[in-house]
DNA sequence: GTAACTTTGACAATGCGTTGTCAAATATGA
DNA sequence: TCATATTTGACAACGCATTGTCAAAGTTAC
C-alpha cells in the first residue's frame, strides 16, 4: 500500500476491490467453461455464437457482431470455420445478396441444446446455498456500473 | 426462450443472468482502462504487470506469473519488451543465476505513479452514488462464487 | 558427490482476437 | 436516375495470449 492510496474514498476503494474480483472471477469462469465446452470440440466463443443464433433466430454477420463487443471479422472468420463444421448453415437473404442469414444446422441446435442442458446444472450447482435476492442485487450493482462506463467512454 | 430453461432453478436462473452481465461488464472495463493507459503507451496487461512489481516489489518472472491467471511466457515477453522500454529493470538474484528479479526502473515507477493517480480519480467516479456496503456485498459474492469454480475444476 | 527431477529463459508454432484494405452490394439524397 | 456514401465478405497483417521444446541452472534424494 503506498500513500497514493489515500486519495481513494471509501466507495472508491470498494470499487477498486470489485474490479479485481470481477477480473479473477471473468478468467476462471471463462477457464471453466472452456473446460466444459473442449470435449464437445467447442470454445466460449463457439458457444457465445451459438448462443446468438439460438436465441435470436437467423442473423447476419453483422447483426452478430454488433450484439456483443466482439469485431465484426471476428464474427466472420468464426462462422466460415463453424460452417465448414456443418454446425452452422448459410441460408439467402432475400433483403442483401451478399449478407446471408447465419443460423444453426441440425447439428448444431442439437448439440448446442446439449451442452446447454450441462451448463443449466452447472449454474444450479454453482448457485446452491447463495439466495436469488443477493445474486440479482450484485447484477444489478454490476449494471450500474457498466452504465457508467458507457457514459465515460464512447466504446 | 427455449422450454430447456424451465430446468433452471430460481437461483441458478439468477446466477446465469449474473455471469452474462458480469461478462458484458468485465469487457467495458478492460477497453475503458485501455483507452485510459494507451496514451502511456500501456495496456491492461503492462498495468497489471506493473501493479505487481509496485505492491509486491522486486519478483522473478514466475513468480509474477503464479500470482495471476496467466502464462510464465506471456509474462516474460512482456517483461523483455518493458525492459528495452526502459520502464523495467532486471536485477541480480543472489539466490538463482539465471532467474533475474524484476523490478520498476525508475522512469517505470514514475510512469505507474502517475496512471495509478488517474485511476483512482476514475474508480472514486464510478463509485459515486453507491454504497460501499452494497458494493462490499456484490464482491463477497463474486468470492464465493469463484470459490466454487475452484472446487469445480483444477485450473 | 552425483544422478534424477524441476525450474527457468529463449525460441518457435499456433490460436484467436483485432485492424486495415478493397471490391461488390446496398442505401441515400439531390 | 445517378453520384456518393455505407455496408458487407474476402484477404492480409498484426497483437498478444497460449503451448511445446530445449538447454542451462538449481533442487532433491540417495
Amino acid at each position: 500500500m503506498s500513500e497514493l492510496h489515500s486519495e481513494y474514498t471509501k466507495e472508491g476503494q470498494s470499487i477498486h476491490a470489485l474490479v479485481v474480483e470481477l477480473t479473477f472471477t471473468f478468467f476462471k469462469l471463462r477457464s471453466s467453461g472452456d473446460s466444459q465446452y473442449q470435449k464437445y470440440g467447442l470454445s466460449s466463443g463457439r458457444m457465445a455464437l451459438m448462443r446468438s443464433l439460438f436465441s435470436g433466430g437467423p442473423q447476419t454477420v453483422s447483426a452478430i457482431a454488433a450484439s456483443r463487443p466482439v469485431a465484426r471479422q471476428g464474427i466472420q472468420r468464426m462462422v466460415n470455420a463453424m460452417v465448414k463444421d456443418d454446425l452452422l448453415l448459410l441460408a439467402e437473404n432475400p433483403r442483401h445478396k451478399r449478407a446471408k442469414l447465419v443460423e444453426l444446422s441440425a447439428a448444431g441446435n442439437a448439440l448446442y441444446r446439449q451442452v446447454l442442458k450441462e451448463e443449466i446444472e452447472f449454474m444450479n450447482t454453482l448457485s446452491e446455498g447463495m439466495s436469488s435476492g443477493s445474486i440479482n442485487e450484485c447484477r444489478n450493482l454490476l449494471v450500474q456500473l457498466r452504465d457508467k462506463l458507457a457514459l465515460d467512454d464512447s466504446t
